[in-house]
DNA sequence: CAACGCTATGGTAGCGCTACCATTTTTCAG
DNA sequence: CTGAAAAATGGTAGCGCTACCATAGCGTTG
C-alpha cells in the first residue's frame, strides 16, 4: 500500500485543487492565470471561483522550478540607510508593486566582494531582471552579470561599454559643474570634502579638479578626503580639517549634503558668514537644502527617476523590445541658493 | 523514443551532476551541504572538490519547494527612505548576511491593504521567519501572521498581547518624557507638531497630551498635524502655521527630527531665538541633532539594535528555543542639548 | 465534402531538490 | 567472536508547477 506523504506545505490549495473544484485540467488553470486571453471566458470564471473559494496563492518556488525563471527582480546596492540609494529602491520598489515581479534587495557595503557574493546567491534563483549600482564591478561580477541570463541595468552612473543597459548621469560633470559655479559667484580658495570615497565621489573630485586646474585655482592642500562612511558629524570634522589645513578658504565643494549640512552647522557654530565668507555646495539636494538656513546649493539628481526608469527598462527588455538607447543619461541640475550667493 | 527535455537552467549544473561526479549518491550530496556531521570527512572532501570544480550553486527554489520552507525572511516596512525603518532594516541585513537566509523586503507605504497583499504574497513563499513593523495590524493582517506558521517578530513598539514576539520601545512614554523635558526646562505653551501621523505617532501625541493635561497646560490648538508624508520642508510649514494659530507658543515636541529641523531652520530664518525664545525636541536623534547649531534635544531610539534583536529571536525561534520573554522592551534617551537649555 | 488550419483544452513528464525509508557498513558491549 | 545498535549511504517518490505535445472540436476553403 502506497501511503501518499503528508501534505508538507500545512494543507494548502494546490493548483489541481482548484483544477478539482472547477471541473478543468490543472494546466488550464496555470493558463487561466498566466495567459487569461487563451482560456474562454466560462472557464476563466468558473476558475476564479475556484480560487476565490479556496483562497488560492500560486507557490512561486515551484513556479520558478517549472519555468526555470523566478518572478524577481536582483537589486544590489552599497548602503540601505544612504538617502541616495534608498530613494532609488524606492523608486524601483514603487515601478513594481503592481507586477507579479517580487525584489531581492541586496547590501554590498561597497566592497566587491560582498557584490561578487551575492551576485552567485541572486544568479542561483534565476531573476528575471538585476538592476546593480555602479560601473564599477570587478571582473568576476562582470562575468556573472554578462552571464546571468536575464536583462542587467547598471544604475546611479552613466559611462562606456555598459554590460547590458545602464540610467544614471556623469558625477564627473556634476563635480565640475559644482565648482565651476563656485568659481563663477568669485570664491578663489575652495575645498573639495568628501567622504566615504567610492568610485562615484572620486569622479566628482576628478570634476573638481579639472574645473579647478582649468582655472589656474588647483592646489592638493584643498582636498580633504576620508574612507569613513559619511555623515552629518562628520562633515562638521572635516570642514573643521579642512579649515586649519587651510585657514583661506571661501568655498567647499562637499561631496554630498549631508557633509554640505555638517560645514553649515559648523559655520553657524564658528560664526562664520556663510556665503559671504565661505560659499558651500552640496550634492544630490535631499529636500533639506531648500529649508536649511541660508538655503543650500545644490546638485540635483534624481535618484527615483532612475529606479523608475531602470525598472521600466528591465520590463521593456524582458517583454522582448529592447531599448535602442542602451545607456540613459538623466542629468541633474545646478540649483543655485543662498550659500553660494554673495 | 523519449527526448529528454532541453535543460532549461541554461546549463547550470545540479546536484546530480556533483554526485556523479563525487561517485556518491545526490542526497549525499544534499546532506553534506545541510548537515554536514551526517557525512563522512572523506566523502565531504570529495563533495567539496566536485562542488568546486563544476561550481555548483544550490537551487533555492527546488529546494524549498521540496522542503516545503523557503530560507527567506520576509519584512514588512511602512517606508524604505524614512531614516528610521532604513536603520532596522540594515540591523536585519547585518544580522542575516552571514546567514543562509535572504531577505524579502516589503513597502506597505503605511497601507494596511498593502500590508494585506504582501503578507499574502510572503506567505505563499512559506518563509522561515517573519518581520513586520508596528503592532496595528488589521485583523486580516493578525489571522495571517498567526496561520503562516512561522515565527513572527513586531517590531518598532511593545504593546500587550503580541502575535508571537516583539521588539521596540513604548512610543507614548517617549513622547511623555519629551513633553516633561520642555515642561521642567520651564516652556509653558508647548505645541506638537507631527506629519504621517501613523500609530507611533499617534502614541507620541497621546504621550505629549497626558503630560501637558497632568501640568494642567493642554490645550488643542497647541496641536498642529497633518497625514502628509514626513520632511523637512512640511516641519518648517506646520511650525509656521503653529505659530500663527498660537503666537505665545514657547516650545514645540516634533514627531520627529525631520520636523525638529525644519522647525529650526524656520527659528533661524525668522531670528527666533532657539532655545530662549523657543524650545525644540525632536525624536529619533538622528546623527545630525547633535551637531545642529544649536545642538537638538531628541529622544533616542535604538532602532539598529531592534533590527538585530529582531532577527536573534527568530533565529533562536527557528532554531526550537523561543526566548522566554516574548516581549522585548528596547527603550530610548532622552539627549538633553542647547535647544531646551535655557 | 474532404482536407486543412485554428482554437481550446488536457495529459505526461519533468524542473532540482529533499523527506522518508531501506540498506549497508561500522562499532562495540558482552 | 557474535549480535545488536549506531552510523553512513543510497533509492524512491514526490513537492507544486509548467513546457511540450496531443487531441478534440470547429469553421473555412476549393
Amino acid at each position: 500500500m502506497i501511503k501518499p506523504r503528508a501534505r508538507r506545505g500545512g494543507g494548502r490549495p494546490t493548483i489541481s485543487d482548484v483544477a478539482r473544484k472547477a471541473g478543468v485540467g490543472a494546466i488550464t488553470v496555470s493558463r487561466a492565470l498566466r495567459e487569461p486571453e487563451r482560456v474562454s471566458q466560462d472557464l476563466r470564471r468558473q476558475i476564479q471561483a475556484a480560487i476565490d473559494e479556496l483562497g488560492y496563492v500560486p507557490d512561486p518556488n515551484a513556479r520558478a522550478l517549472a519555468s526555470a525563471r523566478a518572478e524577481v527582480f536582483g537589486v544590489l546596492v552599497p548602503s540601505l540607510t544612504n538617502n541616495v540609494f534608498a530613494e532609488v529602491v524606492r523608486g524601483i520598489y514603487d515601478s513594481l508593486s503592481d507586477s507579479p515581479f517580487r525584489i531581492q534587495l541586496g547590501n554590498t557595503h561597497y566592497s566587491g566582494l560582498e557584490e561578487e557574493r551575492l551576485l552567485q546567491l541572486f544568479g542561483s534563483q534565476r531573476p528575471a531582471a538585476l538592476i546593480v549600482a555602479g560601473i564599477d564591478q570587478t571582473p568576476t561580477s562582470r562575468k556573472l552579470l554578462e552571464n546571468a541570463g536575464c536583462p542587467v541595468v547598471q544604475v546611479m552612473e552613466t559611462g562606456p561599454d555598459p554590460i547590458d543597459m545602464m540610467v544614471g548621469f556623469s558625477h564627473l560633470d556634476g563635480g565640475r559643474t559644482a565648482t565651476e559655479h563656485l568659481i563663477e559667484m568669485g570664491y578663489r580658495r575652495i575645498g573639495f570634502i568628501g567622504a566615504r570615497m567610492d568610485p562615484r565621489s572620486q569622479r566628482r573630485l576628478a570634476g573638481y579638479r579639472a574645473a579647478m586646474e582649468k582655472a589656474g585655482l588647483f592646489d592638493p592642500r584643498l582636498v580633504t578626503t576620508t574612507p569613513v562612511l559619511s555623515s552629518v558629524p562628520l562633515g562638521r570634522e572635516l570642514f573643521r580639517d579642512a579649515l586649519a589645513k587651510m585657514p583661506t578658504l571661501d568655498g567647499v565643494f562637499c561631496n554630498n549634503d549631508d557633509i554640505a549640512l555638517g560645514v553649515l552647522f559648523e559655520c553657524h557654530r564658528a560664526a562664520i558668514d556663510v556665503p559671504k565668507t565661505i560659499g558651500i555646495v552640496g550634492f544630490n539636494d535631499l529636500d533639506m537644502m531648500q529649508v536649511a538656513f541660508p538655503s543650500i546649493t545644490s546638485i540635483r539628481t534624481y535618484r527615483y527617476e532612475i529606479g523608475r526608469r531602470a525598472v521600466a527598462m528591465a520590463l521593456a527588455a524582458i517583454a522582448g523590445d529592447r531599448p535602442q538607447e542602451r545607456v540613459v543619461d538623466l542629468g541633474f541640475e545646478l540649483k543655485r541658493r543662498e550659500s553660494t550667493a554673495r
